[in-house]
DNA sequence: CGGTTTTGACCCGCGC
DNA sequence: GCGCGGGTCAAAACCG
């Protein structure tokens, strides 16, 4: 449906647009040309009057027959436009119904953090603990920029946080040889926070995907409990169930399965990135490293620290394949509001856990695993991973991969394997390009650095900046760029916002063209995220 | 001095 | 039951 959606309005509104204009003119040149030869060609009278006759009669049946063809036009209008208002409103019905889910949600979320906090540390899940019934969740997205360097360091000494006093700098972000690398502005925005919960994409649609969606979004067992607990023996414990198996065993195994199961929910991202880290807007604290079997690239473990004891955390690798390519994956939902630059990413992994949950666990989820789903954004999240995407049940986590890594030009090729061990195809650069803008978390503390760098392949990058300081900015940035996006698809009026460059609406409109999935796709996320923009800046 | 990073140790789940 | 590997802790070091 969504293909038809997206696909359908641009020409219905140009042939809207275009017959009545057409209608005149062709009235006008019918009776334009025919009055001349009335007079040129008949030299007497009696020739005239009789030739008048059969002119008139001819003009007759132009008339009737321009008429008829004007008629017929009228039609095709009425029936375009009653497809397009169709279209709009079986859209609007369907943006409803998810701004309606992601309420009771956020509503759910909120009631549940009114009554967690008190908690204490040893007390298994609470018995509302939506997270607790979580599958191993894994969504992976990949968002390419160019590989700017091989290396494989884990991480600069020091220097790469010089930034993070300034706000939402993100302690990665400021890697002083590595200013001149280019960065994505990628924020998760799980949880009442960020104002979309990724979660709230998929909950209406079956338990199983309410299951995945919730711990991805605003609570997991783990997130709850991180919540409850300040203390991080506490933390330990009830954040992953596995310290505390005991814990939770009183009520039975059910909840330690649930617990398990809530704790593995998952949001990965894939992207070509020199920096230690992926500047995704928030506030990260590294607790830990490790050497992961399979991969000489150090694992390290971050901790969200824009809230004191905000349950998100993160993992950053390097792929063992490609150093280049840096793979973070997020856990938990914020439980705090987020900076613009992090609810950038909210759309993005927002969409992959629609389609992961939408999807359950089939392999060959992608797109067409999510078409004709009923939520917008799992729809969405189909046609955006769907051709760059695969969901597996491999090591027991449906997974989603995305890979936006490979360059414009290959919008699907496939891609190796990851080290979560899931294959997963590549995107359109484009996508990775528009959607996830570049920019730097730490601006405040270099600006002119996160702004410059755009990919040869794309020549021109929208960017979000990350800090604090300029909360609307980001936003704005970013709806530009989906307007912009959108304009040049043909979905919306989006003149007079900034230059794309030509390359990148090139990119887009192959990509478009390639996967009309990918289209339609595009418009419900763009619609969806702007909303979700909006919101967040009421917010602020 | 406060916050962050480093890094070895510890805990736990899982497979054999 | 044992070993392996992943994830986390926490003290020390580091940095602005």
């Amino acid at each position: 449906m969504e293909v038809a959606v997206v696909e359908g309005p641009p020409p219905q509104v140009m042939k809207e647009e275009n017959r009545p204009d057409a209608k005149p003119e062709i009235a006008a040149s019918m009776v334009g040309t025919a009055l001349p030869i009335v007079f040129e060609s008949f030299p007497s009278s009696t020739q005239r009057d009789a030739a008048g006759k059969k002119r008139e009669e001819q003009e007759q049946r132009r008339l009737e027959a321009a008429r008829a063809e004007m008629g017929e036009v009228r039609e095709e209008n009425e029936r375009l436009k009653s497809t397009l208002s169709r279209i709009v409103s079986q859209y609007q019905s369907l943006q409803m119904h998810f701004l309606d889910v992601v309420k009771v949600h956020e509503q759910a979320s909120a009631a549940k953090a009114e009554k967690l906090p008190v908690a204490p540390a040893p007390a298994p899940p609470p018995p509302a603990t939506t997270g607790t019934d979580d599958p191993d969740d894994l969504v992976s997205l990949s968002l390419g920029t160019r590989a700017n360097s091989g290396g494989g360091a884990p991480r600069r000494k020091g220097h790469e946080r010089s930034a993070s006093s300034s706000g939402t700098a993100d302690e990665m972000t400021t890697a002083g040889a590595d200013d001149e690398g280019h960065r994505l502005s990628l924020g998760l925005g799980f949880g009442r926070g960020s104002g979309l919960p990724a979660s709230t994409v998929a909950t209406d649609d079956d338990k199983a995907s309410h299951a995945s969606v919730r711990n991805l979004s605003s609570d997991s067992s783990g997130s709850a409990d991180y919540n409850d607990n300040a203390k991080p023996a506490d933390l330990a414990a009830a954040g992953t169930a596995r310290k505390s198996p005991s814990a939770g065993a009183g009520d039975g195994s059910a909840d330690d399965e649930v617990q398990q199961q809530a704790k593995k929910a998952r949001v990965s991202v894939r992207v070509k990135c020199d920096t230690p880290t992926m500047p995704d807007g928030c506030q990260w604290r590294k607790y830990g490293q490790k050497i992961s079997k399979g991969n000489p690239c150090p694992r390290a473990y971050y901790r969200c620290t824009v809230a004191p004891q905000c349950p998100v955390r993160k993992q950053v690798q390097r792929c063992a394949e490609d150093t280049s390519i840096l793979i973070t994956t997020y856990e938990g939902a914020h439980n705090h509001p987020l900076p613009p630059a992090a609810t950038a990413m909210a759309s993005t992994t927002s969409a992959a856990a629609a389609m992961l949950t939408s999807g359950s666990t089939s392999s060959a989820a992608s797109a067409s695993l999510v078409h004709g789903h009923h939520h917008p954004l799992a729809a969405a999240a189909a046609g955006l991973f769907g051709p760059t995407t695969m969901v597996s049940t491999a090591a027991s986590c449906p997974t989603i991969t995305l890979d936006l890594t490979s360059p414009a030009t290959a919008p699907h090729t496939l891609m190796h394997s990851s080290p979560y061990g899931f294959e997963s195809k590549a995107v359109p650069a484009a996508w990775s390009s528009g959607y996830l803008a570049y920019g730097g978390a730490s601006a405040g503390a270099h600006p002119s650095s996160y702004y410059a760098k755009s990919s040869p392949a794309l020549g021109h990058h929208q960017l979000f900046g990350g800090n604090l300081s300029a909360p609307s900015r980001p936003e704005q940035m970013y709806a530009q760029s989906y307007l912009q996006r959108a304009s040049s698809l043909g979905l919306g009026g989006g003149g007079g916002h900034g230059a794309v460059a030509p390359a990148v609406t090139d990119t887009l409109a192959k990509a478009i063209t390639s996967d009309p999935s990918f289209q339609s796709a595009l418009a419900a996320a763009i619609t969806s995220v702007m909303g979700r923009g909006g919101a967040a800046a009421a917010h602020k």
